[in-house]
DNA sequence: CACTAAACCTGGGAGC
DNA sequence: TGCTCCCAGGTTTAGT
């Protein structure tokens, strides 16, 4: 599921319905999806949430104790508030707060993760500590692109998918990010000029911001705190369009594995480059 | 260090 | 209807 658009729907929710209520109690269904010390679960239960934001496609919650409460959604979770009911067939955690709300974690494949841990621990944790900088932040992509795309052979997708190069962007957003910019996926990231690593990070907050302004896109399971999906895939340029006609010129879109992942772009405005290495004109 | 493939999981959809 | 195969929004790890 869920890129960057998505988890700021979610937490612009959370900041909303949760801050300043208190953690009765944090319970799995599935232990796996739930990591949490006996001790900084001791500190989390009763405390109150003070804070919460967004970092990547990471939910960090503050409480006025010293546990934090990281969440990540991986590809299927979701995370619903309501009222204390029977969990459905995919919960794995939920965590009760004091106003006899729960906040249930729901994930069909089992990847994501809740985990409870000290403030100290979440201030250096490896994945949050290793994250690139935030993807809606142009002058920072433009910055990290100019970095690391010069000694990257490996497409320029591929690139744009590389939490600790920026972070927050995930299969959707880098097809139309791509698009927007009119960058070939399959480019090799050392080949593009920096006018047109200036262009793609120029992109990034562009559709990012539209995304988060649809809340964001559902292919199958994402939902917001509500249940409600997101629309953006309503307006999307390439992701999910394979054989239909581009909306800006009326090509093809074509589908294929790029990176290791499926791929969608439009071959006329986002043209090959010849052969990269020292062609000028890329 | 850069890159790829496999692993972690479940279930929907396509094709036969 | 039922079976098999392929695919999926992410990240980590093992291996080249």
């Amino acid at each position: 599921m869920p890129e960057l658009p998505e988890v700021e729907t979610i937490t612009r929710q959370l900041v909303h319905s949760v801050v300043g209520k208190r953690i009765i109690n944090i319970t799995a269904r599935w232990p796996r999806s739930l990591t949490a010390a006996p001790q900084d679960l001791d500190d989390a239960i009763g405390a109150r949430i003070t804070r919460v934001e967004r970092r990547g496609k990471l939910i960090i919650i503050s409480t006025d104790s010293d546990s934090s409460v990281l969440i990540h959604l991986r590809m299927t979770g979701q995370l619903l508030l309501g009222v204390l009911e029977k969990p459905d067939q995919h919960e794995r955690a939920r965590i009760v707060l004091d106003d006899t709300s729960v906040l249930r974690f729901n994930d069909q494949r089992k990847f994501g993760r809740i985990q409870v841990i000290s403030q100290e621990a979440a201030a250096r944790d490896p994945f949050l500590v290793a994250l690139g900088p935030e993807a809606t932040d142009a002058a920072a992509v433009a910055r990290a692109l100019r970095r690391h795309a010069p000694r990257r052979r490996s497409p320029i997708k591929a690139l744009l998918l590389d939490q600790h190069v920026i972070a927050g962007i995930g299969n959707i957003y880098a097809d139309e990010i791509l698009f927007t910019a009119g960058i070939n996926p399959a480019t090799e990231a050392s080949a593009l000029s920096i006018p047109r690593l200036r262009r793609l990070a120029s992109a990034c907050p562009e559709i990012l911001n539209q995304a988060i302004d649809l809340r964001g896109s559902t292919l199958r399971d994402y939902r917001d705190l509500d249940g409600t999906s997101g629309t953006y895939l309503s307006v999307a340029r390439v992701h999910g369009r394979k054989g239909q006609t581009c909306r800006r010129c009326s090509a093809t879109i074509a589908y294929a594995s790029v990176a290791g992942r499926g791929t969608y772009w439009c071959p006329s405005c986002q043209r090959r480059t010849r052969s990269a290495l020292g062609n000028p004109f890329t």
